[in-house]
DNA sequence: AATACGGGGGA
DNA sequence: TCCCCAGTATT
């Protein structure tokens, strides 16, 4: 807890630091509310280095509410192409939509508003709200989170919600209210830049004297690491075909609700994203691939039944998503003519971002490409 | 309350 | 290679 003349230096010291040493990002250039959404969404459990050149793509593409609300989702989708999270791009247009038809393609500036749209949670409605329109609202992310348990030296989860909600109370109470827009931004700067996850920079930290965890030297036992799921692998075999033209067939993300979705769960492992035809195997990828196609796609019907479906392996495909460990046996299989499979749709294989789809089918492509 | 959702940067 | 994420929606 600090208060009077130390919280008073402690505001003072932070917001300085960050006004002589901010980094310089694309998002920061002025405070238009659209602009501040698009980054927070896209800053949602990622990193800012990965943000940068999506957020310029995304805004060169849409300029506007409008212009987002008012392009195909399947547009919006692929400027999203790599970047994960893909529901956030689905809400970010729905919430576009949901703008221009209750708010006349403002931002609303209440906080009730702001918290109904889709995609926008706790976290990302006080930073709108506080970055935009210099609104009271404190924000809570991970880093501030980490900033203010390592201040007050707070042990245990952080994530647990009474801890959170303790969280919250103590960054509600640091909030300068003068400059709330600075001010959370400082925090989180501090948590990303000085305050890191591990090796914090205690030395170059403008706040180092109010610490707690630093006066006991346990800045480095806090945050507590959090309990990780045991992974679970998972095998997968895809399937390229290529035809002569160099094109290739790419199945449609399922679609939600109406269709239930298969045992296997393929399609989320890809994202709800175009994908290559793909099972999940427990024995030899090959075969069961070779199985599934006959059976499924009707391959054989037209064609001799000996099988002149050759399938030529590619290099193993690794990825991860969450917890799982996805090893993807992906062949190349040239046809003279792309199989017509349900929704499916013919791409160039060299030109597989024509349509949105995930890194893993990024990598496949690439893999057949080779 | 627990779980799902992608991907990459930095140690 | 492992760890840690600039969270929200769903069940």
């Amino acid at each position: 807890m600090l208060t009077g003349t130390k919280l008073r230096a402690f505001r003072k010291s932070l917001l300085a630091w960050f006004r002589q040493f901010q980094r310089d990002l694309p998002w920061r250039r002025d405070r238009d509310a659209y602009r501040v959404w698009l980054s927070e969404i896209m800053l949602q459990q990622t990193r800012v280095a990965a943000v940068i050149p999506y957020y310029e793509r995304f805004l060169e593409h849409f300029p506007t509410v409008s212009a987002l609300a008012e392009a195909p989702t399947e547009e919006v989708l692929r400027f999203w192409s790599g970047l994960g999270y893909y529901s956030r791009a689905r809400n970010l247009q729905r919430a576009a939509q949901q703008i221009v038809a209750k708010h006349a393609g403002e931002f609303p500036e209440d906080q009730e508003n702001a918290l109904a749209l889709p995609g926008i949670g706790a976290y990302t409605a006080a930073a709108i709200l506080s970055i935009a329109f210099d609104q009271g609202h404190a924000v809570l992310d991970g880093n501030v989170a980490r900033v203010l348990a390592r201040l007050f030296a707070i042990r245990g989860d952080l994530r647990e919600p009474a801890r959170w909600q303790r969280l919250q109370r103590s960054a509600d109470e640091l909030l300068e209210r003068k400059a709330p827009g600075d001010w959370n931004q400082a925090m989180m700067e501090l948590g990303a830049t000085i305050c890191t996850p591990r090796a914090p920079q205690c030395l170059l930290c403008p706040v180092a004297k109010h610490c707690a965890a630093r006066k006991q030297g346990i800045q480095e036992e806090i945050p507590e690491k959090r309990k990780k799921r045991t992974p679970v692998s998972v095998t997968l075999a895809a399937a390229v075909f290529v035809n002569p033209q160099g094109d290739t067939v790419l199945l449609p993300p399922p679609r939600t609700g109406s269709e239930k979705v298969g045992a296997d769960h393929v399609p989320t492992l890809v994202s709800k994203m175009w994908h290559f035809p793909t099972i999940a195997v427990t024995g030899d990828p090959r075969t069961e691939l070779e199985r599934h196609l006959k059976s499924e796609c009707a391959l054989d019907k037209k064609r001799s039944s000996s099988g002149m479906l050759s399938l030529v392996a590619l290099g193993r495909v690794r990825h991860s998503v969450t917890y799982r460990q996805i090893t993807i046996c992906a062949f190349r299989i040239p046809v003279a003519k792309l199989p017509l499979l349900d929704g499916a749709k013919a791409v160039a294989l060299n030109e597989l971002a024509s349509v949105p789809i995930s890194n893993l089918t990024r990598k496949i492509g690439r893999a057949a490409l080779a």
